[in-house]
DNA sequence: CTCAATCCGGACCAACCCAGTCTCCTATGT
DNA sequence: ACATAGGAGACTGGGTTGGTCCGGATTGAG
């Protein structure tokens, strides 16, 4: 069902909580907050340290934070931090091999362009755009793709 | 990964196939040349024609055909088919109380116009756009290991 | 009329992948 | 020095998916 892991998920509501305060936040915290198991939320928030979407601080008094504003961040970045690139298929161009029929499939490479249509549509929205039930997001609307269809 | 199934790859190389040939065509022929297992084959014929994409010819000399031209098929359409509705998170409109927490959750709902847009995506690209103008292509080499952006 | 080819509709099984957890280690501030 | 907090990896249980198989219904041909 063209479905994106559960971490993806939880990393933007992650990732929107933490644009809710401006200093560090702890993994407990953000647990407790969101109602998201403590070790998933750590979980998370490392792959995201990793990706650079959040900086991180060792230590007592640490925690995480973001390093950019909302409004910067594609949900293609999150999604590409935490379930890897954006492919449809195993067919894509940097797997060769995978597929044992691929001699015989026709639509080899075919798929590029409907990768790249899905990519462009996750760029386009960022987090900003998903954000807070509080600050609703007029620009929801806007980039409303013709809902009554 | 933004995952689809296997059976919707097969799906698309199954209607690119049953798309060169006027008359009908049987699941083990369509195996045959295109090296999917031939009860896989049936199966996503099978679910091909109760979306009516395809239609069936029962008995001797039965078979397969197309009901429609491959550009009148958007991806949107096989992916649903195969895969069921396109959603990618189990936090959609029509699934209330799958998320423990959604009481908590900030972003709750707000991943519509990401579904959306996804969808869009995928309706504005048919079968004739991932169908080669011949019936293989001899470009093996040609879509080669060149990673795009 | 009989037979054989072919689709139909299930159920069924196995393998893979993902989510979630745990543990130990490292770093840092008090 | 100690307590706090992140870093990294392995492990496991469950769910989903891919793939197979069977009996039955339908239809064309001989």
């Amino acid at each position: 069902m063209l479905r994106l892991s559960k971490l993806t998920d939880y990393a933007v509501v992650v990732l929107v909580r933490l644009s809710h305060a401006e200093g560090c936040q702890t993994s407990p915290g953000i647990a407790a907050v969101t109602g998201v198991p403590e070790p998933t939320v750590a979980k998370v928030l490392k792959t995201l340290a990793a990706a650079g979407l959040v900086s991180s601080q060792r230590g007592a008094r640490g925690g995480y934070q973001l390093r950019h504003p909302l409004s910067s961040i594609p949900i293609a970045d999150v999604v590409t931090a935490m379930d890897g690139p954006i492919a449809l298929t195993a067919c894509v161009e940097g797997g060769a091999g995978n597929c044992e029929s691929e001699a015989l499939c026709p639509v080899r490479g075919r798929w590029d362009p409907v990768n790249h249509a899905v990519m462009q549509a996750l760029t386009r929205i960022t987090l900003a755009d998903m954000a807070p039930p509080r600050a609703y997001v007029p620009a929801v609307a806007a980039l409303s793709l013709t809902p009554a269809e």
